[in-house]
DNA sequence: TTGAGCCAGAGACCTTTGTATCGA
DNA sequence: CTCGATACTTTGGTCTCTGGCTCA
């Protein structure tokens, strides 16, 4: 990854400055304007107004001054100017937001596992049988014969087998330190700065865009090595020339081709999710600092002179070197890192500090081969000449290789399975390794990873190696840093306890600077009495805290009593923490005589299930409360947790606690009472939806007859009575189910979705059950006398939504309205299948001759003068709420002739 | 160059038993 | 009259972690 950002870098110089003005733009968050004087600015300008715009969390300081860099302003540039400064210093004292360290943490994650997945397709590619042919053509015949003839029967020896296999691997090593050619123009996969990253993302998505991509891509292959498939392997391993990653590769490659078992190891150089301080911040500071780039220009050439000469010249020398054994990190110290410097500048750097992975510095592939006859993993790095069991000075990478971090080792076999070997090779596994991963506080993340790569299965040599690497981390020497000791699974230091933490016993297993050293394993967790009898214990009586902290005042209650100590002029008041060895299991008194044993609250403890009386059953309803009350049942209301509000603890009731030989008598009893409200529940369900249809309807009536009213200049009244008489006639008799229901359903639709003003308009669209009549007429025949019923007998099966604005079926309307009239003795003549009946003068009788005892009838207010203001006041807002209207038709509901002079005089 | 130590900011975590009013 | 639902207020203090910064 790393390497095809510094493509995009080496291409970054040559972007015209135009372009470099698109970029700006596009990387400005905040819809700021170029001002020309970017347009005029040198390459090198464009470069410092780009580092130091929109890096989220990049600290920056005060000597990158707008007077110089920043050329966006919208209108007063010293506000502006003021306003940056403000947040840069909040935000370097904040550190990066919540929005960048997640971002931090997902691009890790997702940086390593993608990695992953790269180094294990590749080990699949490195089964190829074709390239293991090739591998082995090149190879001359009596290094093969070494390998193969190392079987029992032809060295019964094991030992003498070992050595001659370890000798056979060192000759095979040598052969390939000589026959391939390293190409150290070839970029590696090495991790890269967060910032970096995100600066090339920017770059990369303005040039998806530009006409530069083609280009781009074209370096991109140039630098880096491009594996497609087996036949790039192939291709590399018979020219034997490639990069140190390739090298790694196919000799692991090599190894199975000639039948020893080989691992393709890597170490996982995923971008880092923290924040890299001070080599981060210092060079900022000089970057704006003008004399550097002159500098700089002359030195990147130089350097990178340097470092071709050094790569022509200098290969066989550091081989050489590391033969005999010395190092040559001396020469080849990385300079002053600038993480936040422009893409020059970066892109200088990346070249040199490409020299961190010279022949001398560990690398990031390597191979692991297995010896049969010592039954164990060989690290091998043919490189630098390196054979190792173990390894774990040679491949963990010293701090100053900034690009190059051991954080995960992940080792694949020819399976296609991998594990996770990073104690074999981490110096300070516990000490650093481990804390460069991301905490885990519930889950964690690695193991889930390591999870799915392993091997679902063990081997035996599996079970070696584990011991081997498990091993390996506890015999890992004490830290040498005050950090090293912090979180570290092996030791602890007494600063480092936390508040209900203690070292118990207090067992000194060495010091550092003076402090006491305690095994980790001796940390025991406390609690205070109270907690513990939240867990369901309780502490033995006569027992010792072992520590004594400040106790916190949370609730308002524990302040006061906190404060008034304090005027008192008594010492703080102390919280005693005992240890769980000195708790016992909280037994609750038993029930006596059916009475449950309550606490000064009145209620039972129940925070776990152990904590249930002896002889008492625990019912955990809602509502169960009062039917123990009602059977005269003793009963204590289940504590089983606090919830908090208002700096209160308020206690969460779940049921009841009760004598055991209660529980069945009370939990029918509750059935029972479930079941009636469930009943009562369901009535008012449908009473409300018959309601709302109501409203609906009565509605959708008035409006239609608001429409004539003002549509005609007629005398509306007439038209009316005639009008509703004739659909009444008609409807009724061609009536049909399905379209009744469309024409309803499209109403209420219509309803929803349009304005009051439009209502109208789409009204007229409506389908019709014939050509004549109008749907008012249809709705108002079935709907407009709708019993409720209040008694048990009609009841719905059917879910009726109750809210306007659902379908529902008319049928079950009409059968219902039918059911009712029937059940009243009246002479409302069903019409054949329970269609609905014709009324036409008959509606309009007062509703209690019609009503049967027990049912509500809710009318139109077509009725009698004395029902008529209440009926009127109803229907008001039967429109108003239905149809959303609040002024105009407030009085449009009667028929009466004041009513009709009403609106007329509104209009 | 590295790490200790201090500081600041931010987030996690701990805490662990009311009352007045209104409406059904 | 009783009972249940709801509003009230709005929030703290400490610990822990992270990162900046200085200094040895």
């Amino acid at each position: 990854m790393s390497s095809e950002d510094d493509d995009f870098e080496m291409e970054e110089v040559e972007v015209p400055k135009a372009s470099g003005n698109d970029v700006l733009v596009d990387r400005i968050p905040t819809n700021n304007t170029v001002t020309s004087s970017a347009n005029n600015a040198t390459d090198d300008d464009d470069d410092e107004q780009w580092e130091e715009v929109d890096l989220p969390g990049q600290p920056t300081t005060s000597t990158q001054a707008p007077e110089t860099g920043i050329q966006i302003t919208i209108t007063d540039k010293s506000a502006e100017k003021g306003r940056e400064k403000d947040s840069e210093t909040k935000s370097r004292r904040a550190g990066p937001s919540p929005e960048e360290r997640a971002a931090r943490l997902a691009s890790h994650k997702i940086h390593a596992v993608a990695l992953i997945a790269n180094a294990k397709h590749r080990n699949k590619l490195l089964n190829d049988e074709l390239l293991h042919a090739r591998m082995l053509s090149l190879l001359p015949l009596h290094y093969q014969l070494a390998f193969s003839s190392l079987t029992p029967s032809n060295i019964p020896d094991p030992i003498e087998r070992s050595r001659k296999f370890d000798n056979a691997l060192k000759r095979l090593i040598d052969w390939w330190r000589i026959s391939f050619e390293v190409d150290y123009n070839l970029k590696t996969l090495l991790t890269t700065p967060f910032a970096d990253v995100q600066e090339d993302l920017k770059k990369k998505r303005y040039k998806g865009k530009g006409k530069e991509r083609d280009k781009g891509e074209m370096e991109t292959s140039n630098n880096y090595e491009v594996i497609r498939s087996e036949k790039s392997l192939q291709k590399r391993a018979l020219q034997m020339r490639g990069s140190r990653d390739m090298s790694a590769q196919l000799f692991t490659a090599l190894c199975r081709a000639l039948n020893v078992p080989a691992r393709l190891v890597t170490s996982v150089q995923a971008v880092p999710y923290r924040v890299q301080s001070q080599t981060a911040s210092k060079p900022v500071i000089s970057i704006d600092d003008s004399s550097d780039d002159p500098d700089n220009g002359l030195s990147k050439k130089e350097k990178f002179m340097t470092w071709q000469q050094r790569q022509k010249s200098g290969f066989k020398g550091d081989d050489d070197a590391f033969i005999r054994g010395e190092a040559v990190v001396a020469n080849k110290a990385p300079p002053q890192i600038k993480l936040t410097s422009h893409y020059r500048k970066s892109n200088k750097r990346r070249t040199n500090n490409s020299s961190d992975f010279s022949t001398s510095s560990p690398p990031v592939f390597w191979t692991e081969v297995f010896s049969r006859p010592d039954c164990r993993w060989i690290v091998v790095d043919p490189i630098r000449n390196m054979i190792r069991t173990k390894a774990r000075n040679m491949m963990d990478p010293q701090s100053l290789y900034k690009y190059n971090k051991m954080t995960y080792v992940v080792a694949f076999e020819e399976d296609g399975y991998g594990k996770d070997v990073t104690p074999r090779y981490a110096k300070q596994f516990a000490t650093r390794t481990v804390k460069q991963r991301p905490p885990s506080k519930n889950f964690d993340w690695w193991d889930t990873i390591v999870r799915k790569i392993e091997r679902p299965y063990r081997l035996a040599r599996d079970d070696t190696e584990d011991a081997e690497l498990h091993q390996a981390q506890f015999s890992e020497p004490m830290p040498q840093s005050m950090q090293g000791f912090k979180d570290h699974p092996v030791y602890v230091l007494e600063r480092h306890l936390k508040r209900e933490e203690v070292v118990n016993p207090p067992r000194e297993i060495g010091r550092f600077k003076g402090e006491i050293v305690y095994p980790r394993a001796n940390v025991q967790l406390l609690k205070t009495s109270e907690n513990w009898l939240r867990q369901g214990r309780v502490v033995v009586e006569g027992a010792q805290p072992l520590k004594r902290v400040k106790q916190r005042a949370v609730t308002i209650n524990k302040r006061r009593v906190q404060e008034a100590a304090a005027l008192a002029g008594e010492e703080e008041i102390m919280q005693a923490l005992y240890a769980r060895n000195q708790t016992e299991l909280y037994k609750a008194p038993p029930v006596v005589n059916g009475m449950v044993p309550k606490n000064k609250f009145g209620n039972v403890d129940l925070y776990v299930p152990s904590m249930l009386p002896e002889g008492a059953a625990h019912l955990p309803h809602k509502g169960i409360a009062k039917i123990a009350k009602k059977l005269g049942v003793d009963y204590g209301e289940a504590v089983t947790g606090f919830e908090f509000r208002q700096r209160r603890a308020n206690p969460v009731i779940s049921g009841i606690v009760v004598d055991a030989s209660h529980k069945d008598t009370i939990l029918d009893a509750f059935d029972e009472w479930q079941s009636e409200q469930a009943e009562k529940e369901h009535d008012k369900q449908l009473k409300e939806v018959y309601k709302q249809w109501q409203k609906l309807v009565q509605g959708l009536r008035i409006r239609e007859r608001l429409k004539e009213y003002r549509g005609a200049d007629q005398q509306p009244h007439e038209r009316i009575e005639e009008d509703s008489e004739n659909q009444l006639q008609g409807d009724s008799s061609h009536y049909q189910p399905g379209i009744y229901e469309q024409s309803l359903d499209t109403i209420t639709k219509a309803k929803k979705a349009l304005p009051y003003s439009r209502l109208n308009e789409a009204q007229d669209e409506l389908p019709t059950p014939n050509g004549s009549t109008t749907n008012e007429g249809i709705i108002d025949a079935n709907l407009e006398e709708v019993p409720i019923d209040d008694t048990d007998e009609n009841k719905m099966d059917i879910n009726v939504p109750a809210k306007i604005g659902q379908p529902v079926s008319l049928d079950v309307l009409i059968e219902q309205q039918e059911q009712a009239k029937q059940s009243s003795s009246n002479i409302r003549v069903a019409n054949g299948e329970g269609y609905p009946t014709r009324h036409s003068k008959r509606a309009r009788e007062p509703s209690s001759d019609v009503a049967t005892p027990g049912t509500k009838r809710v009318t139109r207010s077509r009725i009698s003068n004395s029902a008529r203001d209440a009926a009127r006041k109803e229907n008001e807002e039967a429109v108003k709420s239905a149809l959303g209207i609040t002024d105009e038709i407030e009085d449009d509901d009667d028929e009466e002739e004041d009513e009709v002079v009403d609106i007329s005089s509104d209009e």
